[in-house]
DNA sequence: AGACCGCACTGGTCTAGACCTGCCCTAAAA
DNA sequence: TTTTAGGGCAGGTCTAGACCAGTGCGGTCT
């Protein structure tokens, strides 16, 4: 059963400036944020309609919204449902500080090294380059809650970012790259592994020699140039991963 | 400059059933691939909307549909243009041996349990079911080039297969589903962790006690409702896992 | 020549209706 | 008691307009 679209709270401003269905869509997402458990229903779109003095067309221009940010889901016949909130999306190509904040965690990083190397055999492969190419070599372990959870190697070309090793090495290495540098991560890939501990990493980790880790290799790309390859180990106890999966050919209504 | 929309070739057809701007957004796509290379424009939505005799609001709805797509952009006061084709990335909803056949290596199966239970309190909550309900647990331990791979456990509600039991355990579980009993899986939510392997699963996969081990729990669904909840545990040293990732509104900066 | 202004475009937003199909529930019929 | 036909309501699609805000061009004024 549908709620009264009576219970939301909070008005249009015809006068702001700023879209009508943005507005709307912002109040129907702290709306949903406050008193929508996943599973139930939003008032219909005629009730909203009716309740904000608005055409039916724009009602659905602001849910449209929330529907292609996954928020919620159409269902014909039936209504407007909540979605089960993504707990965690390490597929989504987060950095790390993003990712801890959305599990309501406190990230913090104690750097381990920041420095240049020259790419070894392997690093030129990993990251299409040639041997000897400079690189930045970022590596902390990195905190939640001030308890360790992973340990983080990142490798750039050092061309990306010059002068990036004058200053202080950065908290958020990807908010840095985007925001001083103009990288800005558009897709990668993930090479997922179980591994065990290594005493070096296990002392870090502050976990048995042995113990069972996460192993996360990732490769970033800016366009089709790449520009990260990190090595994470995580803590098995602590992390784990959701991946959402689609069948190919199995498209989930997106366009209707 | 935008060309003519004459220049379009294609039709909409009133009586097809087929929603007259998905019409229209399959027209545009195929002229888009045969006649209009990355960065040149389409012709205006009023002009679209006389050609094809329609609503400037049903061409928008077409034109939607390509933008979400990332196949076009529109930018303001200028017209709408091509962009360039990405790469499309999906993580796979595939069964165990459609993944080994992917990879080259030959899959087998050693059934180690083929029976019915009633839901224990857990799986009650993992199937979204009544604490019970009747299930099918078919367990498995998976081979690839005649060596341990995985061991799999699949729990389907009874009623969704029934004589299911009544037969051989089948070999390949997805394709029996599908094939048998109209289940194709549409999508999914894994859940990724290491941990380390018990004495049994140890024995079973023939590595050490305490070896890291991919713990990989699966949530299968067809429409909204959940069909099969499957705990697998790989050998770390045999699997590794490729996720593809993309970040969420990575939009480019307008480049023209 | 150079600065300016306005018009003719573009997409962006919004309205107030219309009719469709799909879903569920209920009341009547079997 | 079970089955079936409506009715009401959900979202899906579509129309024919409206006005707004950027963009760029061409003509005009200085």
């Amino acid at each position: 059963m549908a709620p009264s679209a009576a219970a939301i709270t909070g008005d249009i401003d015809r006068t702001s400036g700023t879209a009508i269905y943005v507005q709307l869509r912002e109040i129907l997402r702290s709306y949903i944020a406050q008193s929508c458990p996943p599973g139930s229903a939003l008032p219909s779109e005629r009730d909203l309609a009716e309740r904000f003095g608005l055409a039916r067309m724009t009602v659905r221009q602001a849910i449209d919204a929330l529907v292609g940010e996954e928020v919620i889901e159409r269902v014909v016949g039936l209504g407007t449902f909540v979605r089960r909130p993504k707990l965690d999306l390490q597929v989504k190509l987060t950095s790390y500080s993003e990712e801890m904040q959305r599990r309501g965690m406190v990230p913090a990083a104690k750097v381990l090294s920041f420095e240049q190397i020259a790419a070894s055999a392997f690093l030129a492969r990993e990251l299409q380059l040639d041997e000897g190419t400079p690189l930045v070599r970022f590596r902390r372990l990195l905190l939640a809650d001030g308890e360790p959870m992973s340990v983080d190697e990142n490798f750039i070309p050092a061309h990306r970012v010059p002068g990036l090793l004058d200053g202080e090495p950065p908290t958020s290495l990807y908010n840095v790259l985007s925001e001083q540098f103009g990288l800005v991560m558009e897709w990668g890939e993930d090479m997922i592994e179980a591994t065990a501990a290594s005493p070096s990493t296990a002392r870090l980790l502050n976990v048995e020699v042995g113990s069972p880790l996460l192993k996360i290799q990732r490769h970033a790309f800016v366009a089709r140039a790449m520009v990260d390859y990190s090595v994470s180990y995580y803590r098995a106890d602590r992390y784990k991963l959701w991946v959402p999966l689609q069948r190919p050919g199995a498209r989930r209504a997106r366009n209707h």
